[in-house]
DNA sequence: TATGAATGAGCGTTCATTCAT
DNA sequence: TATGAATGAACGCTCATTCAT
């Protein structure tokens, strides 16, 4: 009998995030401010607390999201058939998790999820992640040596690589892309012709 | 022009430096506190901000210092002839950096410069350990169908990886050598005997 | 509109006020410490900067609290009927804001407020000053021949000049009284005696 | 047997005082900091304290001087003759003094020489001013029942008076010599006509 | 649920002044 | 005289989080 959700409880929650949003948009996740959600969404700071365990929950929810819908809309395109277009295909989840210092950090702290019942957002995102990769390796021209869910790892490890170096100001912006072709293909390259 | 450091100078710097190290090894490095380490050291609060831009500086450093520590050491061994080795061979260095939180997300954060002129000392570490591990891997019986530094990197990215997911409360500590082992396995290995 | 002020908050202030009012009273205005303050009241450091937006907003509040029970003090009294009775009257509230030297600088800085919006404690007071005299003057056996205000504000130049010499190691503490006498007598006498 | 002044000693003292100089007319006096005289300069730090015992001792120098420029400039004039000649004759002064809030505060706080045998720079002008009023004061058709000396002083009172409350920001720069010249209407027109 | 005052530990800063060389 | 590293005592601030109402 889980009790029925009060329409209030909904509404308060959804204005938050709402202007959440409306303030990352304006200034980026890292100078998000509590107060200042609280203030536009005209409620009193402890409401907030109320709806969120703390603000990193509130983090992990809209980074989630915007991970979740990139994985949504890469889960309607036919899967990569080469290593070029798996890159390309991973591009709107590179610029989401690289395109902020703060986004990346928290990304990296949340992608094992703290504990295995509070499984968060961007927590349940990789694992999606892992599973979408493996299904399009197993499927496409690329090595079959090594179980596809190492593979998977590997893409994802290889990705965190392209963003991290990303951030240091002797690799441009556009690097980033090129790079994880280079390690994408050494990884995934079918090598041991049987024969 | 270079005007001449005085011995003030670098003894002050070395108490501060040998004050935080004592305090480090007492309650580790989340726990260390500004205020201690002047205590500690016999300086004025003053003295530390002038000689560390803030307390992520002397971090910086400490951190780094030891990370060069682990490479030196290592760079004394011979190179690592199988990925066993290898993995064993990488043992302290994910020990430092991965065994306490903090450290790993102070490492994260600083391993890419945030300016060319500033790079600071964790960012040297991190080409450092890609120039040593590119050339045990030149001359290792490890594979040689691309680039030694595409190969370093590589494994700097799957260490990383290892380490994030020791974070993870869903893998014990003891897993971490035991995962970076099976990706190297699969990262390094000749598959293509040219007959 | 105007949110109600929650009884709590108003506790909260009046401890502060009374832990700033027993110290001073204690040590003088100088030697107050924020620090001693919050610690006195019971009060976490942020909560004092909640309420005072620095230490100089409280210095304003508390010295202009003495002046205005100087204030109120004089204000029972019958209007001075002399000179001599006059800076009688005055005594002490060159006492409040001549014995300490840094009183006196805070009253000399706040005594014209910074903005018309946020005009200060002390420098009401000042209008207030202003207002008092120049009732007694009007009434008094004093000259008539210029507005009260304009003589009201030549009692409180002539008050400061006394007071700002009184700092100068020149002048004893004593000749204070003397020397606004002379400058009032000077003043305030009525010359023009019409027919 | 007063030991020659060296000639390296008198230069870098004008250094000093050209840099600071320099320095007001860019930023004001508030804004002035040792450090940044002793780096236009090219001296060290300690160089400075060698040749003013504090930084104060620095700003009585500087805002003496300007102050004696205006009663030298005012020297040079015929003795004024009516008050608003006075008070047309006191502009340079009032406006030296009441420009800058900070030096202000100087000036009342060294108007008074903090010991007899250290009398600054601003205190003795503050002697000479009301040499050069008293002066006036007895030669001009200015009210004579009261000692030069007292009148003088009267003037000086009522001159802080203005400036004080040209801080406030309820009176526009513009009433300042308004106000004075009520002011010195009631306190020097001569009243006591004897017949 | 909602409120918002209070928490609190520590960081960074300030900057005139001192003192050993 | 000249140097400049060191001093030092507060102050102000941050801001997610708690808790009594």
């Amino acid at each position: 009998m889980a009790k029925p959700v009060q329409k209030r409880t909904l509404e308060t929650r959804a204005r938050l995030i709402g202007a959440a949003e409306a303030l990352i948009g304006k200034a980026g996740y890292e100078a998000l401010r509590v107060e200042d959600v609280v203030l536009m969404a005209g409620v009193a700071k402890g409401t907030f607390f109320a709806h969120f365990k703390d603000k990193d929950a509130l983090m992990d929810l809209l980074i989630g999201r915007e991970i979740d819908a990139c994985l949504d809309a890469i889960g309607k395109r036919p899967p990569p058939e080469s290593i070029d277009e798996l890159v390309e295909t991973l591009g709107p989840l590179l610029r989401v998790m690289g395109s902020e210092r703060y986004v990346f950090d928290v990304v990296i702290r949340y992608s094992g999820a703290a504990a295995v019942e509070e499984i968060g957002v961007i927590a349940a995102t990789f694992g999606r992640q892992v599973e979408s990769f493996a299904d399009w390796l197993a499927d496409g021209p690329f090595r079959r040596d090594v179980a596809p869910a190492l593979l998977a790892e590997g893409v994802q490890a290889f990705a965190i690589q392209a963003m991290a170096l990303n951030f240091c100001a002797l690799h441009s912006q556009d690097e980033m892309t090129a790079r994880l072709r280079d390690y994408l293909s050494a990884w995934l390259t079918p090598r041991d012709t049987p024969s």
